[in-house]
DNA sequence: GCTGATAATCAGTTATGCTGACGAAATGCC
DNA sequence: GGCATTTCGTCAGCATAACTGATTATCAGC
């Protein structure tokens, strides 16, 4: 038999985490998704549309992610001072305490997720998922 | 900076290949999805909860999907001799016949997707999500 | 200054998946 | 054999999520 199409086995793969994780992370009130803006922004600020880029959300679904994070006090939004169009948005204290704890259970859940792996072999599957990142997005 | 969440990866990277992948299918008059139930009903009839159970589609949802496919008759659906409840789903000569049009499309958009890996990265990232698949149901 | 392009937002539409119910058929229990 | 329980596929309705197009504010180029 031959082996699964790539697509195939990373959609499949990703919703299967994705389940695993979200009961988690629900108990912290986040989800994936936002939990993955908040890992993303605690390397510094980025703009709404950088954002929606480097996640592949549609910049009108940023807005109301957003929203719900602002209103949570987890990010700020402020106006960035070198393009008055852009909103600089940054992670707050709250959003970075909130954030050790999302890790903890992420790190678990794709920990559990992985188990049927070995250590090196975990360690080759990032390192070649984030090449073929790094290769579609450059 | 520390590698991405996994499920960031898997869920960003199925994301942007299935981009790649809608273009080239709808060609040939199929979504992703679709060509993933013809694929998996190569290799022999399947009951639709069965198809559902390992591309992690809602039963509700594989009516459907089956639906069409039989309009477009690509698939069968025969009552099962041996349980008259459950319905077995095959794929048709010309759904066969689609099928490897279809699978020449997408070997070529996961080729180059992977594009940044060489051929031995290329097959161990299959050998590993292959393996993490099983391991999550078997 | 004007023109065209970009960032964020909003309203409205569209697609999507899921919940709960149903009939038909199988299984288990007595 | 007869009855309750479970499973399979189906359907209608609901909830959620994403996208389309338009709008405002701002910027860059000429």
């Amino acid at each position: 038999m031959p082996s699964p199409p790539l697509g195939f086995l990373l959609s499949t793969l990703a919703s299967a985490l994705r389940e695993n994780t979200e009961k988690q992370l629900a108990d912290l009130g986040l989800t994936p998704r936002e939990y993955g803006l908040l890992w993303r922004l605690a390397d510094g600020p980025l703009s709404q549309r950088q954002l929606g880029e480097l996640h592949r959300i549609d910049r009108t679904t940023v807005v109301g992610l957003l929203d719900r994070l602002e209103v949570a006090r987890l990010v700020d939004r402020t106006v960035d001072a070198t393009d008055r169009r852009r909103h600089a948005v940054s992670i707050t204290d709250a959003g970075r305490t909130l954030l050790e704890s999302a890790t903890a259970v992420v790190d678990e859940a794709s920990s559990s997720f992985t188990a049927a792996l070995t250590t090196a072999e975990r360690s080759t599957l990032l390192r070649l998922l984030v090449k073929l990142l790094e290769g579609s997005q450059p």
